[in-house]
DNA sequence: AAGACAGGCAACCGCGCAATG
DNA sequence: GCATTGCGCGGTTGCCTGTCT
C-alpha cells in the first residue's frame, strides 16, 4: 500500500560497496549527519538507495561497531536471550554493545544454531531434542508459559526502551547541529540503536536466577548456593520479591563494563566448562549483580504484549505479573510452596504445586547452561 | 594445481509500524 | 480516517574465501 519503490529505481547501484562509496557516505554523515536516508544518497553523490546507505552505515561504517570474534559471554548472552526473545535480533543486539543485529543474526545462523543442534538442543525451542519425551505435557506447558511471561516482559521493556531512544533522537534531531550529531556518534552512537538507559544484559535471566531459582527455599535455593539465594522460607518472600522488583526496572553495568568484551574463546569456554562442571552452584556470577531499581512504567505494558514470536505465546503477562507481585507482597510465596523441603534441585520430587512449576523452569535453565558450558572444550563443536 | 564444496558474511528484499499530511 | 512516506526489522540471497578431494 502506498509504498514507493526504493532500490528498484533505474540507475541505482546494488551489490558490494566500494571504498569510494564508503568514503563518500562516511564523509557526508560526518559532516551533515543522516537526517533523511531517502535524500541522503543524492546529496552525498551516491548512486544508491537510502535504504542501502542506512544498512551500510548501521552494519558496517558506524564508528562504534566492534567487529571480530564474539566472546564467550557474548555467545552466552546471545544464546540465552534467543531462548527468551526468539529471533528478535534487534532486541538481542541492545544487550550486546557494539554489535549489530545483522552481525548477531549471522553469527547465530552460522555458528550458534549449529552448535546447539550438535549438542542436541533444539535451537528454536532451546530445549533438548528429547525433552518432549522426558517432560510431561503439563510440565512443558508450565515451562513454556513461564518463559513466555518473562519473554513478554522483556519484549515490552525493550520496546519501551526503543521508544525512549526514538524520543531522545527526536529531541536531539531537532537540532541540526553537526557537532551535536557528530558528538552523538562519537560518544553515544551505540545508543542510536540501543536504549538511552545503560546497556544491560540478561535482565530476565538475572531475575530468573535471583528471583526464581533462589526461591526454592532451603532446598533448591540452597543447592544453588548463591550468597543472594540463601533464603529462608520467611526471608525468601521479601528477597525474592525484591529481586523481581529489581528485575522490573533493573539497570546495571553494561556488559562491556562487566568484562563482556573479553577476547575469546576456546580458553573461555574451557574455563567456563570447568567452572560450571564443578557445580552449578550459583548462576549469578554469570550475571552482574542487581543494583538499581526503578519504577514500572505503565506504558511498558500498554503495548507490545502481542505475541510476536513463537517463543512468546500470547497471554496476559502483565496481569499475571501483577498477581505475582500482589501475592508476593501479601505474603504468599509465589515461587515455592514446599519451602525448604525440596530435594537437591535436580528434580521435582515434591508433589505438584507451584514448587514444581518453578523447579521445572529452574531445571530447564540449568540444563541449558549445563549443556552449553559442559561441552568438552576439545569438542569439534567448539 | 584445479575443481568442487561448504561456510561465513555483506547486502538485498519485503513487510510492518509509526509518523505525517 | 485514509493515503503516503520513511524507517527498522527479520528472512533470505548470493558472493567471496577457505578447505577438501
Amino acid at each position: 500500500m502506498g509504498r514507493s519503490p526504493c532500490c528498484d529505481k533505474i540507475g541505482l547501484k546494488k551489490g558490494p560497496w566500494t571504498p569510494e562509496e564508503d568514503q563518500k557516505l562516511l564523509a557526508y554523515i560526518e559532516e551533515h549527519g543522516h537526517g533523511s536516508w531517502r535524500a541522503l544518497p543524492s546529496k552525498a553523490g551516491l548512486q544508491r538507495c537510502g535504504k542501502s546507505c542506512r544498512l551500510r552505515w548501521t552494519n558496517y561504517l558506524r564508528p562504534d561497531i566492534k567487529r571480530g570474534k564474539f566472546s564467550l559471554q557474548e555467545e552466552q548472552t546471545i544464546i540465552q536471550l534467543h531462548a527468551l526473545l526468539g529471533n528478535r535480533w534487534s532486541a538481542i543486539a541492545t544487550h550486546l554493545p557494539k554489535r549489530t543485529d545483522n552481525e548477531i543474526k549471522n553469527y547465530w545462523n552460522t555458528h550458534l544454531k549449529k552448535r546447539l543442534a550438535k549438542m542436541g538442543i533444539d535451537p528454536v525451542t532451546h530445549k533438548p531434542k528429547n525433552d518432549a519425551i522426558l517432560t510431561s505435557n503439563d510440565g512443558e506447558s508450565k515451562n513454556a508459559a513461564n518463559l513466555s511471561h518473562m519473554a513478554q516482559w522483556e519484549s515490552a521493556r525493550l520496546e519501551a526502551e526503543a521508544r525512549l531512544v526514538r524520543q531522545s533522537k527526536l529531541r536531539a534531531g531537532s537540532s541540526n547541529s553537526i557537532q551535536a550529531q557528530n558528538s552523538e556518534f562519537a560518544s553515544t552512537s551505540s545508543q542510536l540503536q540501543k536504549p538511552v538507559v545503560p546497556a544491560r544484559c540478561l535482565d530476565v535471566l538475572k531475575a530468573w536466577n535471583g528471583g526464581v531459582w533462589s526461591a526454592g527455599g532451603g532446598g533448591g535455593g540452597g543447592e544453588l548456593g548463591s550468597p543472594t539465594s540463601t533464603l529462608s522460607s520467611a526471608a525468601g518472600v521479601g528477597e525474592s520479591s525484591a529481586a523481581l522488583l529489581e528485575f522490573v526496572g533493573n539497570s546495571f553495568g553494561s556488559c562491556e563494563d562487566s568484562g563482556m568484551m573479553k577476547e575469546e574463546s576456546e580458553e573461555e569456554w574451557k574455563r567456563a566448562a570447568e567452572y560450571r562442571s564443578e557445580e552449578i552452584r550459583d548462576p549469578i556470577p554469570f550475571m552482574p549483580g542487581l543494583q538499581e531499581t526503578s519504577s514500572f512504567p505503565s506504558e511498558w505494558a500498554s503495548e507490545s504484549m502481542r505475541g510476536n514470536s513463537e517463543h512468546v505465546p500470547s497471554g496476559n503477562f502483565v496481569e499475571k505479573f501483577t498477581d505475582l507481585l500482589l501475592s508476593t507482597s501479601s505474603g504468599d510465596r509465589p515461587f515455592s510452596e514446599d519451602g525448604g523441603e525440596s530435594d537437591n534441585g535436580s528434580g521435582s520430587g515434591g508433589g505438584g504445586g507451584s514448587g514444581d512449576y518453578y523447579e521445572d523452569n529452574k531445571n530447564y535453565w540449568n540444563s541449558i547452561l549445563n549443556l552449553v558450558n559442559s561441552s568438552p572444550s576439545h569438542s569439534p563443536i567448539f
